[in-house]
RNA sequence: CGCGAGGUGGAGCAGUCGGUAGCUCGUCGGGCUCAUAACCCGAAGGUCGAAGGUUCGAGUCCUUCCCUCGCUACCA
């Protein structure tokens, strides 16, 4: 059996974080360390996914070319994984020659089989930039909520989303002029003619993760949609057809290629340029995307259906292990608020392998998890530190005290076995659920063992034995170094750097097979040195981080005043009709979360409204409160209920603030 | 409302094929002194979101409902 494993390609306009390196890095990494040291034939695949709109924005706003934003980060990407030791066999980038080769041809043979179609839609022009403008390339007043500043696909203020074309007054982000609406042709993959063989396909794959499976299945059942793979940019891969100038591929149809491309330009690099052959068009190779759940459809239905449509034939995903999302401090991670740890800062503060165990032993399997700082510390000093540490480091200075470090190998008695046995059974397990994925589970194993050693170490007493009976105490310092070192190779696709140094200070081969777990040992063991392989956490350290990352978010939350409104006479100000009201009752409007249903008084009359204030104030909490409330607003009808006024509130990031009289205005007083 | 994922002792989680409910942290009590104030033992603490159902037996399967999170919608 062949493997070959690769890692979602990372987006080369940004930096990489923990929930990046969870998701889709951590597990392959561990993965692929475990096949290689049970020698299997395994190649791990990945690059930078370099083109696309966000990529071309950040050129045109820092004045240059998307060439120089992606070597940046591509090497700042790159810089990180070496950091904590994601090795990969091939890291590539999306803008090279030979993945522009691949593409198109992965265009041309869809589109010969009639699997593209072409199709005229109208999309916002700009004259003076002579370009057609993707939605990220344009700005103007919602169509909905009026609000400005809306994006062309979406409105941020309301939510709202829409079709660029119904924007009002539409602003080019580059220039600053108003566009044109023009007819332009874009290609569409059929994704319906792959319904049958994807249906068919997945219901082979029994042993994927639920996840995975459930989505999958359940867009299959939807229906597939055509899906446009073409846009009208400059940075990208040329659409191979005379009729497309101008117009590139869509960066989501050429990113899964890079696998390929990058799978190529491996061989190319190691001599053997036919090499690729083997790992993608041979049905003896699995095939293993590592991915977030982001990533689910394109890897699952688009891509798979992308290879389904080449004249190569092309081996599909074996599995696809998505992970869940790792939130930072109970929060989503934003790279745009900076809420977010950035791999290359934290591997400056503390031991890159701590990040690893972190990650591993929170990763998110099943479900969200949360990266959290104080627990980061728990894990590494309770854990780590007190039980692997410690066990390492007692049994070693014992050694190296009693023993003049050299344990030379007794026979063992039943207890003493036992352990050993115990060794046996979670080497098992490990292999297993490593090649299962489940990272989580092989390092709460090994720990496991580890709390074994030391309950092994304290029953046999060897400090008192040691005075009355040498050999007793000899044969418990010969066990729990066996057990050292079955867990210096267990933990090893985890924690390679800390265990080869481990293996170091036990004086034993630094270069690990999966096979020795299963050797018997039967050798004296000579202790080179002895010294902690892992350090506590201080509470200091942690408050430091904190303290960072609550200043470097803060900033970011308080700024982002709206823009002043143009100015209104006073004629237009006096239309306005603003009353005080009493709340006469409130009640959350069934099946959402912001709205309030009230009842007011106006003095005059009472009115129904409905407000969208429910997540700032309770009901019970604002029945009976004066407020302040527009009157002359035209009615309308939200989830049933006919609103007739608006109340007004003042809004901040920290929330809404409902405005009311300071002194006792009765019902019905206008506001001026 | 739609789709997806979850709801297990104070906290964070594991529970594969249905068979007396586990782990880590925390708390309380005890032991040890080889070791990085580390380690070991013991105890308290859960009717596994709710209700029905299938079964000799369900956290584990089925049905309905409730709640939380993500995407989406609502947010005059």
């Amino acid at each position: 059996m062949r493997y070959l494993v690769t890692s979602a390609l990372p987006y080369a306009n940004g930096r990489l974080h923990v929930g990046h390196v969870a998701g889709a890095y951590l597990p392959a990494d561990i993965y692929v360390r475990y096949l290689k040291m049970k020698t299997e034939d395994v190649i791990y695949i990945c690059g930078t996914d370099e083109h696309g709109t966000p990529i071309s924005i950040s050129a045109d706003k820092e004045n240059t070319t998307p060439a120089s934003i992606v070597q940046r980060y591509h090497k700042s990407i790159k810089a990180a994984f070496d950091k904590i030791g994601i090795e990969f066999d091939n890291f590539s980038g999306t803008a090279r020659e030979g993945h522009y080769r691949i593409s198109q041809e992965f265009f041309t043979n869809l589109y010969d089989k009639g699997h593209i179609v072409p199709k005229d839609t109208t999309q916002l022009y700009c004259e003076h930039d002579q370009r057609f403008l993707p939605d990220r390339y344009v700005e103007g007043i919602c169509p909905r909520c009026k609000q400005e500043g809306a994006r062309g696909d979406q409105c941020d203020a309301c939510g709202a989303t829409y079709d660029a074309t119904t924007l009002i007054e539409p602003k080019c982000k580059i220039c600053g002029t108003t566009p044109v609406i023009r007819s332009t042709r874009h290609w569409f993959l059929k994704l319906d003619d792959f319904t049958g063989k994807l249906t068919e396909w997945i219901s082979s794959k029994t042993y994927w993760k639920e996840n995975v499976r459930n989505f999958m299945l359940n867009l299959l059942e939807q229906g597939l949609v055509e899906r446009s793979i073409t846009r009208d940019l400059s940075w990208g891969v040329p659409v191979p057809l005379p009729e497309a100038e101008g117009k590139v591929l869509y960066v989501w149809f050429d990113a899964p290629i890079g696998y390929i491309s990058s799978t190529i330009e491996w061989a190319e690099k190691i001599g053997q340029p036919d090499r690729w052959k083997d790992y993608w068009l041979d049905p003896n190779t699995q095939m293993i995307h590592f991915i977030g759940k982001d990533n689910i459809v394109f890897h699952s239905i688009i891509w798979p259906a992308m290879l389904m449509g080449q004249d190569k034939k092309y081996c599909l995903p074996h599995d696809i292990p998505a992970n869940e999302f790792l939130n930072l401090e109970g929060q989503k991670v934003s790279s745009s608020k900076d809420w977010a740890v950035w791999v290359d800062e934290f591997a400056e503060t503390f031991p890159a392998e701590y990040l690893r165990y972190y990650l591993a032993v929170n990763a998110p399997e099943t479900k969200d998890m949360d990266f959290s700082f104080r627990d980061f510390q728990a894990r590494i000093n309770n854990e780590l530190n007190n039980v692997l540490g410690n066990l390492i480091n007692r049994v070693l200075s014992f050694a190296a005290k009693n023993f003049a470090s050299r344990v030379e190998a007794c026979p063992l008695s039943e207890e003493s076995k036992a352990l050993v046995e115990e060794v046996m059974r979670t080497a098992h397990e490990c292999e297993e659920s490593y090649s299962q994925f489940g990272v989580k589970a092989s390092c709460k194993k090994i720990m496991d063992l580890a709390r074994s050693g030391n309950r092994y170490f304290d029953e046999r007493k060897p400090w008192t034995a040691f005075k009355t009976d040498p050999l007793h105490a000899q044969e418990t310092l010969f066990t729990c170094l066996c057990l050292i070192s079955k867990i210096s190779v267990l933990f090893s696709p985890v924690l390679p750097k800390t265990m080869a140094e481990l293996r170091a200070l036990l004086g034993v081969e630094s270069k690990v097979t999966w096979n020795e777990v299963h050797n018997v040992i039967d050798q004296a063991f000579v202790i080179n040195e002895v010294k902690p392989i892992f350090r506590k956490i201080l509470d200091e350290e942690i408050d430091q981080e904190l303290e960072r990352l609550q200043t470097k978010a803060a900033p970011a939350k308080a700024k982002n005043y709206k823009a002043l409104k143009e100015l209104i006479s006073y004629d237009e100000f006096s239309r306005m009709d603003i009353r005080i009201a009493r709340i006469l009752s409130a009640q959350k409007v069934p099946k959402t979360d912001k709205l309030l249903h009230l009842v007011i008084d106006l003095g005059f009359e009472e009115r129904e409204l409905v407000a969208g204030i429910a997540e700032h104030y309770a009901p019970e909490a604002i029945v009976g409160k004066k407020v302040v409330v527009l009157a002359n607003l035209e009615p309308r009808k939200i989830r049933g209920i006919v609103s007739q006024g608006m109340i007004l509130a003042a809004e901040d990031e920290n929330g809404l603030s409902i405005l009311l009289p300071e002194k006792d205005s009765g019902p019905g007083s206008t506001v001026q």
